[in-house]
DNA sequence: CCTCCTTATGTAAACGCTTCCATACACTAT
DNA sequence: ATAGTGTATGGAAGCGTTTACATAAGGAGG
């Protein structure tokens, strides 16, 4: 609570200039006067008031770098409304908002990284090893939609945790019970958080998890489903790492004559454009991937401006979006 | 990158005053104008600098409460260097810098609820009930140190699962191969998401886990180690959900005669006091109080100036702290 | 002794926005 | 006609900092 920049000025008889070079350790102090600054600031317990210096000295005008793969890059420029693009855009937005520039720039480019002041690192392609490399830099780094164990890099990634416990809960409050998990590769931390929320919320209600594992380059879904079928029977509900793999699994049970939701509610985790437009279109969790750019951006804007540096894991609950594949 | 509000008003040929109007929804605009506006601030792309609107509007001088059980509250007047004292003061800090107030009111106190603007939660005893009931009055609410899982509350927490991975990757680099987790209930999701984070790391390196539960309140730990040493063996290593846990089963262990480190390593979680007094002192993961508190009144500052609403998990990255329990 | 550089401090002009106040017009009610 | 009210706009004073520039004193080097 304790008043302006201009009251210590005033309490140690110094100017406000002064002052401000003793609290931002730039230019030439005498230590006496530092001194006497320094007691009069504890004395009137005051703290800078961050709106009034990010003005004054025009912290602004980053020039920020997103890393991304080909695969992302063809992603952007031809999908408007999918994942990368809203969340990109959200960045740009956010950056723009506060004279920051956003380049592209292709993963292997990592020789271009002079003219930068900051990194977003975007998409499943991301390696420990980029992610290191960037981190030697010493500048700011972001991951966006990507978190890597046991590296302490900035994060920004949608709650996979909360959106499973809360669809399990969800199926089982409409009284199904023998609810199964397909899921992607567990090496993914996407699927494994999903996974985790989904074990958790079973267990917490004391069902029984059943889990199987569908890996798009190696499996199919065909039989995946088959094998469900054989060895644990037709489910009440099937839940997916995400809306590809439910709405594959709702086409296999659809070919079988099983009827969706009727027999088997079926949800899915992003909410993918194709997910209100497939036959039934299909309840899921929304990831909201606008907010998730803007955030991205606003944590990277913090790391610059040298404000609230220690490193976060950023999630962002997800919504539940109750459409016609499920009771 | 699109310049500033004077260019805005000088292109739609009006003053500041109506660009700012038209920008915040406030006071009168002829219809015409507001258009005339708008197309300018496209044109122009043209955000408005938050740091320079937050000055001048002065949205400052919240008063903000710190809901708590008396356990903590208490706990917050006898031990000035454990978790809740030292978060606190990073919310007060943080909350003063922006001139908010912060006071500690007892979870009974939920009548008083008016004379403030938004609340923390901080602790365990915190229930589904109170929090929907604070979420209720459409007031910002940060949880500290709790995350409830299907409330989409914010929160912040520390980073369970990576400190876990980290730790476990840890130990399997030093050739240790039974590890085993000792976790508290897992109904709190403190325990389950370092659980999850153990586990994710041993299956991630192909190893084997082996977890046992233990309930402050019904179990003892002689008869977990018991268990243990029956069930399982002699293992290389005992992850604890937390330092308390940690240091008791590493007593247990020195009254069997087995020697921390040479034959069993201990880690535990948290880094409370004792953790560098007990002997020998207590390798683990270090939570970073004072940056937790700081960042739930950031959150919550963020929120009471409607920037930034989305709901987020915030989880602080802990480090892991060698000291001589370990290899 | 004069000049130049380093150190130390103060003055005052920004920074980009909000908002109080004044002004002005078009009505309606007296 | 006069006053009062609602609507629409502009002028200009802040908001709490930072920083460019000016000033000044105390050596060092010639």
């Amino acid at each position: 609570m304790g008043g302006k920049l201009v009251d210590v000025a005033r309490l140690s008889g110094v100017s406000t200039a002064t002052v401000s070079r003793v609290i931002n350790n730039s230019g030439y102090v005498s230590e006496v006067t530092r001194r006497a600054v320094i007691k009069a600031v504890e004395e009137l317990n005051y703290r800078p008031m961050k709106a009034a210096s990010y003005l004054a000295s025009r912290k602004l005008g980053f020039r920020l770098a997103v890393i991304a793969s080909e695969r992302i890059l063809r992603f952007i420029s031809i999908e408007p409304d999918e994942f990368y693009s809203v969340a990109l855009t959200g960045m740009v937005e956010y950056a723009s908002s506060n004279n920051c520039s956003i380049e592209m720039i292709h993963m292997s480019d990592i020789n271009a990284l002079d003219r930068f002041d900051g990194f977003f690192l975007m998409g499943g392609e991301i390696t420990r090893d980029l992610t290191r490399a960037i981190k030697k830099t010493g500048k700011p780094l972001v991951l966006v939609d990507q978190y890597i164990p046991g590296i302490k890099a900035d994060c920004v990634i949608s709650d996979g945790y909360d959106g499973a416990h809360y669809a399990v809960d969800y199926l089982l409050g409409k009284g199904l019970r023998k609810i199964v998990h397909i899921h992607g590769p567990l090496g993914h931390f996407g699927f494994r958080d999903r996974c985790d929320g989904y074990v958790a919320a079973m267990e917490r209600s004391r069902y029984l998890p059943k889990t199987y594992e569908y890996d798009e380059k190696n499996d199919n879904m065909e039989a995946i489903i088959d094998l469900m079928l054989k060895s644990y029977g037709l489910p009440e509900a099937i839940f997916g790492a995400n809306d590809t793999v439910a709405i594959r699994a709702m086409e296999e049970l659809k070919k079988r004559r099983v009827r969706v939701p009727e027999e088997v509610s079926i949800v899915g985790f992003d909410d993918i454009v194709s997910a209100s437009f497939c036959s039934p279109p299909l309840t899921t969790l929304k990831i909201f991937k606008h907010e998730m750019g803007t955030m991205a951006a606003r944590r990277m804007y913090n790391l610059l401006i040298q404000e609230d540096t220690h490193p976060v894991k950023v999630m962002l609950f997800t919504e539940f979006v109750k459409r016609e594949s499920s009771l």
